[in-house]
DNA sequence: TTTGATGCAAACTTTTTGCAGGAAC
DNA sequence: GTTCCTGCAAAAAGTTTGCATCAAA
């Protein structure tokens, strides 16, 4: 997990401005762990900081998405972010929506594999499962 | 890879009604290995259907998902779809954007170990990698 | 003949863009 | 003071919906 100190920091080394907006966004993503949406996240920080509008946090995104500060995944033709870049699976809950994070460790192996096969040069993967939550799945067995 | 006729018939025995415009639509999926978007499925088989709107395009995509025929996947922010309903990995080209399948037999071993750890049920998993294809990736070595 | 399917147009959702004013440097 | 950023409003892109007409069964 990141530091907002750090990431304002790359930021300004990169020649960006700090803004208060942009310390909002990178400061709630570092600190929640939900997978927001751009929708979701400009309505959170509102409450703390009411300047800051819908764009502004996509301009936002794109820019640490571009920096490789935040990934993006996509859930149900949303966009869904997340501050946590190391690489993992994402395990969403097709009931409650709740999006949890797997370290899985044959990740790297499974990419090699592949690359192997495919002679693809592979940059990323995105996994994505789906599922029940262990609160959730009693209602589906 | 399922055959027309077994599709066709899959649907008739559901209740749906045979329409030329679903044969088409079907008739394409069947044939293509391009994992193609709604709009691109409309265009395509416009040329010999002409009589195929895009909304009945996204209406009977509907229906084959709803029924497991084909299955959907999110690239850049666009539904694409694949009647290669087995489970598999999507392998996409940064650069020229085609999709390339491969069956990765440690898929199933892989989701057995993440719903251990997770105790999430597992449904369904989507694996998408991201790099370049043979074809391109000596442009970005 | 009786549904269910089609296709148009309008609505909706998510994201992008242009530009004038404002803030960071 | 200069340049970059913000925020509005408008547009774009992808998808969904309502409804009158049409065709499969």
């Amino acid at each position: 997990m990141q530091q907002l100190e750090e990431l304002v920091a790359s930021l300004r080394e990169e020649g960006f401005r700090i803004t208060p907006q942009r310390i909002a966004i990178v400061d709630y993503l570092l600190k929640t762990e939900e997978h927001p949406s751009a929708e979701h996240i400009h309505k959170t920080i509102q409450k703390k900081y009411p300047m800051v509008s819908l764009s502004t946090v996509y301009k936002t995104l794109d820019l640490l998405k571009e920096k490789k500060l935040v990934n993006e995944i996509e859930v149900e033709g949303e966009a869904r972010f997340d501050a946590h870049t190391d690489e993992h699976i994402n395990l969403v809950c097709m009931n409650c929506g709740k999006i949890e994070d797997i370290d899985e460790d044959s990740l790297k192996e499974i990419q090699n594999r592949v690359a192997k096969k495919s002679k693809y040069l592979i940059v990323k993967g995105s996994f994505e499962m789906f599922g029940y939550c262990n609160n959730c799945k009693s209602k589906f067995n």
